[in-house]
RNA sequence: GGUGGCAUAGCUCAGCUGGAUAGAGCACCUGCCUUCUAAGCAGGCGGUCCUAGGUUCGAAUCCUAGUGCCAUCACCA
C-alpha cells in the first residue's frame, strides 16, 4: 500500500508543483481521526514552499482521483489522513485467508544458518528465575528467526568443569554419606546444588576460624583448607585422575537428568550441546597464530595479551603465563569450532548484560584475527532479573527456583480456574494439562513482553497477573474463538468479496495484516517483546469487535461468514504468535 | 575513577526511522452476564516523559552536561 501511495504522491508533486520529492513519511492514523494511513505534510515543505494544509488538500484530492484504494481524505494541520477503501482490505484478507502459517517465511535454499546459544548453565546448581529468562528469550528468538525465514540451530555450552564443580564434588565426598538422587528422592541438580551450598558454608566457617587465629580476611580466603583441597581436586581432574573423573561423571549425570526435566517442563530444546570439558583447551593454537600475525603480544612472564586501547577498551589477557586457557581463549576457540561444525553465517549469544564487555572484546578479537563472520556475531544481552531484596545469589539461597516457580504458577492457574468453574466435562488429566498451559503462559508472557535489555523486578509475594495484558488473557481470547468455531454449523469457507466493513472489523484487519512485518521486525531486533505487544494489541481489538458486533448471531449470511473467517484467522495468528513465544494455547478455559 | 546500560501514571510496562491533545495493564471509581466463554467489554481518575541546556517548523525520542540506579573494568567464569 505504501509503495502505491508513494509513487502516486511523487507523481502528484511532479504534476502539481513540478517538483521531485525524495521520500514520503507515513504513519498509522491516530484513533481520534478518520482515516487509515497518514502522510506527514511537514516533510514536504523542504521541497515545496507553502501552507501545509493547502498542500495536503491538493495532494489528497490528487490521490482520491488517481488511486483506486483511496476513497476519501481529510487534512488536519500538517497531516493528510487517507481513508482506504473497504475493498482493498477485503481483497487483501482474501489472499491471506487460506495461507497456512500466515506471516511465516520458509528458509531459502542454500542460505547459511544462524546459531542461537542460550541457557549454558553451570552443573553445580539448579536453574533459577534468571535462567528462565535466558531460556525463554533464547528459545523464542530462535523460533522467531526461523519464522522470519532463517535456518536456525539451537545450542548451549554446558559449563561442566572448573573449580565451582569441584566444590560440590568435594562437599559431597565429605558430607554426602553416599547420598544419591534415588536414595533421597531429590532431583539430581537439586542434590548437587545442596552440596555447593554446603561447601560454601564450610568454607565460610574455615575463613572465620582463620581470621580468629589472626589472619587477614584476604589471607584466610586464600588459605582455607577446603578451598585448597578443591583446587587440588581440579588439578587431579585435569590430570585425568580416575577416581575424580568418575565422581565428576556421576554427579554431572545427576545434574543433566535434573536439567532435562526442567527444560522439558519449560518447553525448550537444543539441537546440539557443547561441553566445556571438551572445549576448554580450544583456542590456544589460535592464540599462537594470532601472536605470529601480531594481533596479540607476549609479556615477559609469558602471558599473552591483546591491546584494545585504540578501540577505547583495555588490554585483555588471552592466555595465562603458565600457558593455560582463560574464558576468552575458550570462547575464541568455541566460536571457530561452531563455524566449522555448521554452515553458519550468524551466531547469537544469549547472555546477561553483565557480560557486555566480555563479548565486545571477544567479537573484536575475532574480527582482528580476520574472520569475516565476526561482524555477524550478536550478543543478545538482557537485563538481570532482580528480587525486591536485590540480586539473586545461589550460594546465599536467595534464588527463585525454576521448578518451584513453575509449580506455583500452575497452582495459581488451578485455583483461578476452579473458582471460575468452566471446565465441565473435562477429565482430571485434561484439566491438569490446562492448568500447566495457563500457568506457564502467564509466566512466559510476563517475562517475554518486557524489552530484553531492560531489567525485570520480580516480586515473589505479588504473583504474576492473570488478567489484563497477560498470557492467560490472550489464551482466553483464543479459547473464546475456538468456542465460536465449534458452534459454527455452516460452511464458512466461501470467499466473501462485496461487503461493507464495520469500523471494528477494519481495525482488526489492519492489525491482522501487520503480522508478517512484525515477525521480521522482531527477528531483526531479536525481540520477542515485539511479538507479545503485537499479539496483545490484536487480542484487544478482537475482544472489542467480539463484544460490539454479533458473529454467529449475525442476520446477514455474508456478514456471518466473513466474521467467522476473520475470527478464525485471528485465532490462527494468536496460536502462531504464541508458538513464537513458546506458549501453548487451549481450546477451552 | 574509566566504560556501558537504564530513568515515561502510585505499581508493571508500550511508545517504530523525531511528528497531531504521551498510550496500555494493574490498583481505585461507574456501568454491562435471559445473545456466541465477564480470565471480558464500555467509561472515569491518574503524567514537571529524571534535571538543565542545545539542534529542529516540531523532541519522551537526536546532541551536550549533570543527577540517580545497575553492570563492568581479575593470570574468575
Amino acid at each position: 500500500m505504501q509503495n502505491i501511495l508513494e509513487t502516486a504522491i511523487k507523481a502528484g508533486f511532479k504534476e502539481i508543483y513540478k517538483t521531485d520529492i525524495e521520500s514520503v513519511e507515513f504513519q498509522a492514523t491516530r484513533k481520534d481521526f478518520e482515516g487509515d494511513i497518514t502522510i506527514v505534510v511537514f516533510a514536504f515543505l523542504r521541497f515545496v514552499k507553502g501552507n501545509p494544509v493547502e498542500i495536503g488538500t491538493q495532494i489528497g484530492e490528487y490521490l482520491k482521483e488517481n488511486v483506486d484504494e483511496v476513497s476519501d481524505f481529510n487534512v488536519v494541520k500538517g497531516f493528510l489522513n487517507l481513508v482506504i477503501s473497504d475493498s482493498y482490505f477485503v481483497s487483501n484478507f482474501n489472499t491471506i485467508k487460506n495461507t497456512k502459517e500466515f506471516g511465516f517465511s520458509s528458509p531459502k535454499a542454500n542460505e547459511k544458518a544462524v546459531m542461537v546459544e542460550y541457557s549454558s548453565p553451570n552443573t553445580n546448581k539448579p536453574l533459577h528465575l534468571g535462567h528462565i529468562r535466558n531460556n525463554l528469550l533464547g528459545y523464542s528468538v530462535a523460533e522467531i528467526m526461523k519464522a522470519s525465514g532463517k535456518k536456525v540451530y539451537k545450542t548451549q555450552i554446558i559449563n561442566d568443569r572448573g573449580i565451582h564443580i569441584c566444590k560440590s564434588m568435594l562437599a559431597w565426598q565429605r558430607f554426602g554419606n553416599g547420598e544419591t538422587p534415588e536414595s533421597t528422592g531429590l532431583k539430581g541438580d537439586k542434590l548437587v546444588g545442596n552440596y555447593y551450598v554446603a561447601f560454601d558454608k564450610a568454607y565460610k566457617k574455615e575463613i572465620a576460624q582463620l581470621i580468629a587465629e589472626g589472619k587477614t580476611e584476604e589471607e584466610a580466603k586464600k588459605q582455607a583448607p577446603i578451598l585448597l583441597e578443591a583446587q587440588q581436586m581440579l588439578l587431579k581432574w585435569e590430570a585425568g585422575d580416575e577416581a575424580v573423573v568418575k565422581l565428576w561423571k556421576t554427579m554431572n549425570q545427576w545434574v543433566y537428568e535434573g536439567f532435562d526435566q526442567t527444560y522439558k517442563e519449560l518447553g525448550v530444546d537444543f539441537d546440539k550441546n557443547y561441553y566445556e570439558s571438551n572445549t576448554y583447551l580450544l583456542g590456544k593454537d589460535v592464540v599462537a597464530d594470532g601472536l605470529k600475525k601480531g594481533v596479540f603480544y607476549k609479556k615477559e612472564d609469558g602471558s599473552v595479551w591483546i591491546d584494545l586501547t585504540d578501540e577505547g577498551l583495555d588490554e585483555k589477557i588471552v592466555l595465562r603465563s603458565d600457558g593455560t586457557a582463560v574464558y576468552m581463549t575458550q570462547d575464541i576457540g568455541t566460536a571457530i569450532e561452531r563455524f566449522k561444525d555448521f554452515d553458519l553465517d550468524e551466531l547469537v549469544y544469549t547472555v546477561g548484560n553483565e557480560q557486555d564487555y566480555h563479548f565486545k572484546v571477544l567479537f573484536l578479537i575475532l574480527e582482528k584475527l580476520g574472520f569475516d563472520w565476526a561482524k555477524n556475531l550478536y550478543h543478545l544481552s538482557y537485563g538481570m532479573v532482580d528480587l525486591p531484596s536485590g540480586k539473586m545469589k545461589s550460594r546465599e539461597g536467595t534464588v527463585v527456583d525454576a521448578d518451584d516457580l513453575m509449580i506455583e504458577m500452575t497452582n495459581t492457574a488451578r485455583e483461578i480456574s476452579q473458582e471460575l468453574g468452566k471446565l465441565e466435562g473435562y477429565k482430571i488429566e485434561e484439566r491438569e494439562e490446562l492448568y500447566k498451559t495457563i500457568g506457564l503462559g502467564a509466566l512466559k508472557y510476563y517475562i517475554l513482553k518486557v524489552d530484553p535489555k531492560k531489567r525485570i523486578l520480580f516480586d515473589p509475594e505479588e504473583s504474576v497477573d492473570f488478567a489484563g495484558n497477560t498470557g492467560p488473557f490472550i489464551q482466553y481470547t483464543y479459547a473464546r474463538i475456538q468456542s465460536i468455531l465449534r458452534k459454527a454449523d455452516f460452511d464458512y469457507s466461501i470467499e466473501i468479496t462485496d461487503i461493507e466493513l464495520h469500523s471494528k472489523e477494519k481495525e482488526l484487519m489492519k492489525q491482522v495484516l501487520l503480522f508478517p512485518e512484525t515477525i521480521q521486525s522482531a527477528a531483526n531486533n531479536h525481540s520477542p517483546a515485539l511479538i507479545a505487544n503485537y499479539t496483545y494489541e490484536l487480542v484487544k481489538l478482537y475482544n472489542s469487535f467480539y463484544q460490539t458486533v454479533p458473529i454467529l448471531g449475525c442476520e446477514d449470511l455474508n456478514e456471518k461468514i466473513f466474521r467467522t473467517q476473520l475470527s478464525s484467522k485471528v485465532s490462527e495468528i494468536i496460536k502462531s504468535a504464541f508458538k513464537l513465544l513458546g506458549i501453548n494455547v487451549p481450546s477451552r478455559m
